[in-house]
DNA sequence: ATAAAGGTTTAGGTTTGTCTAAATTTTATT
DNA sequence: AATAAAATTTAGACAAACCTAAACCTTTAT
């Protein structure tokens, strides 16, 4: 089955929604999509019709089997790509996004596999986020949200939870990327913001909003699984 | 200016007619796109309408300055994409047009100077077609066709005139590609076929239609400019 | 020179994906 | 339990890119 771009915008879009609460509703597509509700009922009548959702009217709505299936192949692509625009081309890991939403829409499943081969089946995107194989399966990397890690613990940046550029920009200004080692000196519970220390720098500190958007692997034990961003 | 893939799609076609007899008809447009006059009427308003043609009603139409540049930005993507495919990704020659005529509409100028130094910036895509620069300047290969060949000439092939799978298939049978030398030992005026001989292999023949669809580069001197394909 | 043929455009529709505004259903509040 | 608020769906429109059929030019042949 061949879908349009669209379509398979809706279809990632309603899976990631569903990495967080399970049943997505039509407003939180509609903000996730930069559109209107209007055009997300549309869109999941017609979505709805080829099987891949699991919808009724008003309740809200998760992808099928297939549906998955679907979604998995095209994040697949996604997160392939992004590998290549940075560990082939040379692009910053807040450069590619916006490319790999367009990459990922090419067909061939012929062009993915040998992709996948050319860059040694890598097993995380350059966001720390794993790259699932053409049978939809995906390492699950042990993660704990920078909030949750407790003090003197040295872990390493994993993944982060969102690809804003302003995020990213941030990211960036504090030397902060995936595979940053760094242990938490203090917590402040005033504004929840963290003392943090890297590395080679000075201890610094961190907003509740930044530590909230990162996550983490301990580097000796310490297990938690956590969410999963784009 | 950002261009449909519908539209990049008319402009790079009538780029390609171009090359073959100065002005084009909305009949051509439309045979070589697989579509009806009346589409092609509709679109050609539209391009008129964006300053992308020199268009007169019911007297053709050819690309404008503005136009032109466009067109040479999608070929240059469409014969590095290809190039890729083939020389990295380890594709045959003869299955990377289709995947090539998605990737060229991928939006990103930056990607395409990235593909460029990680290619190390190559003159000719993987069927001998020449990829223009970012300015849109390229390599004029002096080539003539087989047809053309004086006897007993070594030439070696350097682009074909089409990428049908039928030709491609009836090529790879006869063990002929890019990079293949020959001379022709006779021709017989009956049929207009020809007794080539390509080295390590028995003299074999070739009809006037396989002949026709072949260009090739004389290794030494007798230089002719031919057309040239996508 | 006129008529026929061929090529091109226009008129009027369809599908896909979007939108606004109104109606409907669910959920939250008193 | 009734009402207010919020979320969702439906109704009706619109632009893009197609289509068929009919009308309109241009070219070719008598
Ligand atoms: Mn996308
Ligand atoms: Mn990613
Ligand atoms: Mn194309
Ligand atoms: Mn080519």
């Amino acid at each position: 089955m061949k879908f349009s771009v669209s379509e398979e915008n809706y279809i990632k879009s309603i899976y990631h929604l569903q990495q967080q609460g399970e049943v997505v509703s039509t407003n939180d597509l509609a903000s996730e999509l930069q559109t209107k509700a209007a055009s997300v009922t549309d869109m999941l009548k017609k979505l709805n019709g080829k099987n891949l959702l699991n919808y009724e009217r008003y309740q809200g709505f998760t992808l099928s089997d297939e549906g998955t299936k679907v979604a998995l192949s095209i994040v697949r692509k996604h997160r392939l790509w992004e590998y290549f625009l940075v560990h082939e081309l040379e692009f910053g890991w807040d450069e590619v996004h916006d490319i790999a939403e367009e990459l990922e829409h090419i067909s061939s499943p012929l062009l993915v596999e040998k992709l996948d081969s050319y860059l040694s089946h890598p097993k995380f995107d350059p966001h720390g986020d794993p790259i699932p194989d053409i049978n939809g399966k995906m390492e699950l990397r042990k993660q704990v949200n920078l909030i949750d890690l407790p003090l003197d613990v040295e872990a390493e940046v994993s993944a982060v939870g969102s690809q804003s550029t302003e995020l990213l920009e941030l990211l960036k200004h504090k030397n902060i990327g995936i595979g940053t080692v760094l242990t938490v000196l203090r917590k402040f519970t005033f504004d929840n913001s963290l003392e943090i220390k890297v590395r080679n720098f000075p201890p610094f500190s961190i907003s509740q909003q930044l530590a909230q958007t990162l996550f983490l692997k301990p580097l000796y034990g310490s297990t938690t699984v956590g969410s999963i961003s784009k």
